[in-house]
DNA sequence: GACGTTAGTTACGGTAACTTACTAACAACG
DNA sequence: CGTTGTTAGTAAGTTACCGTAACTAACGTC
């Protein structure tokens, strides 16, 4: 490491530890962060004032807390650089604009059916989402735009390979919208909705490694080692959907046979329960509720993931599953089929109790996820920002 | 980062970038350390004379390569520090003795079975052979000690939970290891013998990323990130031993149903070829090759590898296996079913080819990986160990 | 033997972070 | 109401690391 790199690091480390505290608890202090990160006070005082100059941090009104000199909170600054999320789903677009501080300064969504044919459509009204966004938010700098999108996109230039509840089969997305002059001169990501997701399951468990299943469509999910996600050699780690839990089983939608997905995916479960492709994700569960088989259908779909857990805590040695999605309202119910399953299967539970939780369920957490993702960049390397920003304005 | 850390992390860096070019190809000179490292000429020769002073880094004879001025060979000091691995095996148990260099100082064997009842002599037998490799060595101080063993190990204690091949359960192997006097005062670790193979892999594909697939009582394994192990919570990440492969099929040693051991390990092997419990593990494969139905059990093999395979691919999107211990010799046969099996479940082969090689089969990959481990400490923090090696002898 | 080239060193300067010692602002106590 | 103790934050000076620029060293080539 370079000694200029030193600065850009612990730059890095101050701001990420002021983030990590305002988001948890209590706002921090320059001693707090002194604390935490290891440095000496002088050394935090001089890097926070950078970044108070450089409008990324901001100070609050000093809080006295017992004895002593009253601590300065220091926040992450709201309203100078906006990070922009943006989501393409199959009934709907949405734009989420936010600060530093993770605060929502636009929310933009328009409801509208995407598919193959109208994938052009769906990306001029996402630029115009953006537009939207960007104007009610003041024209800050933009750190970064983040796409998320329920498919696979190649790494490298953003491409959607498949996106199969869109039907969409190889669109240049992110080459499309850099297109548009909304997005001109922009940094552009796409990522699948579903890694997307876990990023806010991310801040509510800093630090944790856990296995991130998520029910919509398909079964997407992450893996999360100690608070980082896993991408892999495409940035797919963690799709369990196409995990093989019965060889020669169901076929999938994907021509394989034996996928989880075969099994309680969206498509499946509806099937299975003998409802009408009119049934919205969102009712599945209340519409399975109503069924004299609830309890079976219940059954099935947690012997079928407890397969796929156990397989993949196998592999990863890991001890924590976090379900979201349509998983999460019953969550409460398929843990104990799924810890049975995975008891009889997983060698994890050998040393201790392997932990089913459910998701704090966000609403809309790809697009949040999204935004969240948009913000990195500074968090990254603040001295990259640092005279970037919007002077503040209250 | 405080500042103090930084010449470490520099240290660390040039020593580790010395030590990755001797033993891939031709020795590197400070020029060609400043090139790798991007640290600057100066920089490099001063860290470069504070390891040649601590004896850590040696310097060769100047090599005149063309035009300029010929370099001075740099590699990592011979015969100044000694790192320690100790094996436990079913049938022996060894120590091997190496330097910075990765040269053999010494090596001890002894044949003898090892047993539930024979844990204390075969412990007391490792501190034995441990005395006479350090006395082999010259007394030369120890960077570390690290032992493999074919099971379980728990992470805070390095006790072993259960070693089946061993019939070894709940042995406090450190502890006992550290009460002998010929390891008064070292540091010694406990690790499964499949994890410390896979070192000496990563040591000819270094910052690759792949799935190692270990044959030997059982299966083993590990997971390897871009050159760095995986860990897990407990230490066992890689184990696809007891991926299921078949949901209620056949039971394993390990009391649950369809893992991947019940079909593929020496034991259903050898039973399946209807051979005897005298058939060594190194001969399982020539015995094999005696019987009419062999391309049958490879493609029983290769199919159920495949699936194990295929699933933890899925879920980790890596793209290369490596196979080792017995089933490297097979590997070319193997090779076309696994990859058949694979590319009908696995998510990856959507974005080019999954590649299945065979380990370059090493001798005793366990030992010496051992050995290798027992040599990081050094690597990791070399300050620590600047004034405490032994001066050079030749 | 002058010149170009590559390896490595020397001298110097900038910069980041640490040490020490201070001031600021409060609570508790008598 | 001052004194004392405690915590937050600042200021000044020092240390140490690394980078820059310019050098010397040791070769081959023309």
């Amino acid at each position: 490491m370079q000694s200029a790199h030193l600065r850009e690091h612990n730059l890095s480390t101050v701001l990420a530890a002021l983030a990590a505290a305002s988001t948890s608890a209590a706002p921090i202090s320059r001693a707090g962060l002194a604390k935490r990160t290891r440095l000496t006070k002088p050394t935090v005082s001089k890097l926070v004032e950078e970044l108070v100059n450089a409008s990324l941090v901001e100070e609050g009104e000093p809080i006295s807390a017992g004895a002593g000199r009253p601590m300065v909170p220091l926040t992450p600054a709201r309203g100078t650089l906006l990070a922009i999320g943006l989501e393409i789903a199959a009934d709907h677009v949405a734009c989420l604009g936010i600060d530093l501080a993770g605060e929502v300064l636009s929310h933009q969504i328009e409801y509208r059916k995407v598919t193959a044919s109208s994938a052009e459509d769906a990306i001029d009204l996402a630029a115009e989402l953006l537009g939207r966004v960007r104007a009610e938010a003041g024209d800050l700098p933009v750190v970064e735009v983040v796409v998320a999108v329920p498919g696979r996109i190649a790494p490298d230039d953003g491409r959607v390979l498949s996106a199969p509840n869109l039907d969409w089969t190889e669109v240049p997305l992110v080459g499309r919208l850099l297109a548009h002059p909304e997005l001109a001169g922009l940094s552009v990501r796409a990522q699948n909705d579903n890694r997307l997701s876990v990023l806010t399951e991310i801040d509510h468990r800093p630090g944790e490694s856990f296995i991130y299943l998520r029910g919509s469509t398909g079964i997407g999910g992450a893996v999360v080692l100690d608070g980082a996600l896993m991408t892999g050699t495409h940035g797919w780690a963690g799709e369990f959907g196409h995990t093989v839990i019965e060889p020669g089983g169901a076929t999938c939608r994907c021509g394989r046979q034996g996928c989880l997905e075969a099994y309680v995916s969206y498509h499946a479960l509806r099937e299975r329960a003998g409802l009408g492709d009119d049934v919205l994700i969102e009712d599945l569960v209340e519409a399975l509720s109503l069924r004299s088989d609830r309890a079976e259908v219940i059954g099935m779909i947690g012997r079928s993931l407890g397969l796929a857990i156990a397989n993949a805590l196998n592999v990863l040695d890991l001890t924590t599953v976090v379900l979201s999605g349509y998983l999460a309202p019953i969550a409460d119910e398929l843990e104990p089929v799924i810890r049975e399953t995975v008891e009889q299967h997983a060698l994890a539970v050998e040393a201790g109790p392997v932990l089913i939780e459910r998701s704090d369920g966000h609403a809309d957490p790809a697009l949040r996820g999204a935004a969240r993702a948009a913000l990195q960049p500074v968090f990254n390397a603040p001295g990259a920002w640092i005279g970037r920003t919007s002077p503040r304005s209250h």
